[in-house]
DNA sequence: ATATTCATTGAATTTATATTCAATATATCA
DNA sequence: TGATATATTGAATATAAATTCAATGAATAT
């Protein structure tokens, strides 16, 4: 393995390992000395691959906007399976590849306030309420969503969604619900 | 106003205004300088009211347990009125007694890890979930609530309330769902 | 009116944690 | 092999925030 990679490879380590500190204990609750003491090294040597707690949290949502944008690939057309689809992967994700669940609450987490702000705002820029906007009011038209105002019905869903995310993380014996559960918020009430 | 009055009314704004920053801030994000200069008090004299911060906490979760047990006076033999009601009196709250409303959040925020072992064990001692159980299990018995494992379903109900509320902080220009929309996570598919 | 108690302040002090640094070990390279 | 660069550590240092404290002012009781 060559320097280059042997480097990457350490810094992906601690990223993984801020990551899951992160989400789980919150942000400023997580010392720095936690995260070198679960992978067993210094504190010194995580400041010589990242020159701060928070330029750490900043990759961290980058790589959470890049993932948000190549994940919102779904089918427009048919907008539950759009919801569906985007559903399900994340509660696969979380027992594959946890870090992918993880990031995604992160997002939601960088956008609260109290976060410094450059985060937050790069965090809200890629939020998913607005884009999913669209797709609600096609389902409206094709009568597949239920009645009320689009963005109050796409906040619904999404703060929802969060919130299930994050118990998941704090009670991960708990199953995930059954994505009907969670979508039925949206579903018209006739549509079957 | 006697001396104990205005003592104890002291104490009460100090309280309110951490509980405010505290549920949209976040407890370690709140530093007790903004407790205090948005009271336009010194730090020295919040200290002669409370004797840590985290006493201040303590105290609010305390009148959060209270409060959660002398709530917990819904139909039992209602299912849905049960839990219609109760998000309903949550929403009204939030306008008209934002402190009942926040605490209910508070609460939640409480459970978390990263939280202080003892608050966050009180929290947990009163917290929703169990106690649903029971009403969600007649529910199914009566056709009303959808079928599923009773304990996975008052998770994912009350985890979504829970996204909802802390959302309803961050941007409290967006209406609230109609409860209609979160009571669909439970409500049986056929029922009308 | 005087003494006493409590409210209040602003300036120390302490503490927790982020950040820096000098020194050492280990790997690469010529 | 010797020289250079990088990884790693543990011990300083810096910083931010919590907490304490001595002093002052205002209310209350005797």
């Amino acid at each position: 393995m060559t320097r280059q990679e042997q480097k990457e490879q350490r810094r992906q380590q601690i990223r993984m390992k801020a990551l899951e500190l992160f989400v789980t204990k919150g942000f400023s609750e997580t010392k720095i000395s936690d995260i070198a003491g679960e992978l067993n090294i210094s504190v010194g040597l995580l400041f010589h691959y990242y020159e701060s707690k928070e330029q750490l949290l900043l990759e961290l949502v980058q790589m959470g906007v890049e993932g948000t944008k190549r994940a919102d690939q779904g089918p427009k057309d048919d907008p539950l399976a759009y919801f569906r689809i985007f559903l399900c992967s994340l509660f696969d994700a979380a027992g594959e590849s946890p870090w992918i669940y993880q990031l995604f609450v992160l997002m939601s987490q960088a956008m609260r306030l109290g976060m410094p702000a450059n985060i937050r705002e790069l965090a809200l820029s890629v939020a998913q309420v607005e884009r999913s906007v669209a797709v609600i009011e096609k389902g409206q038209a094709m009568g597949l969503i239920r009645e009320g105002d689009p963005l109050t019905l796409s906040h619904t869903y999404w703060s929802s969604v969060q919130g299930i995310m994050e118990q998941h993380l704090i009670t991960p014996d708990i199953p995930f619900p059954e994505p009907e559960w969670v979508l039925a918020i949206l579903k018209a009430p006739g549509a079957g």
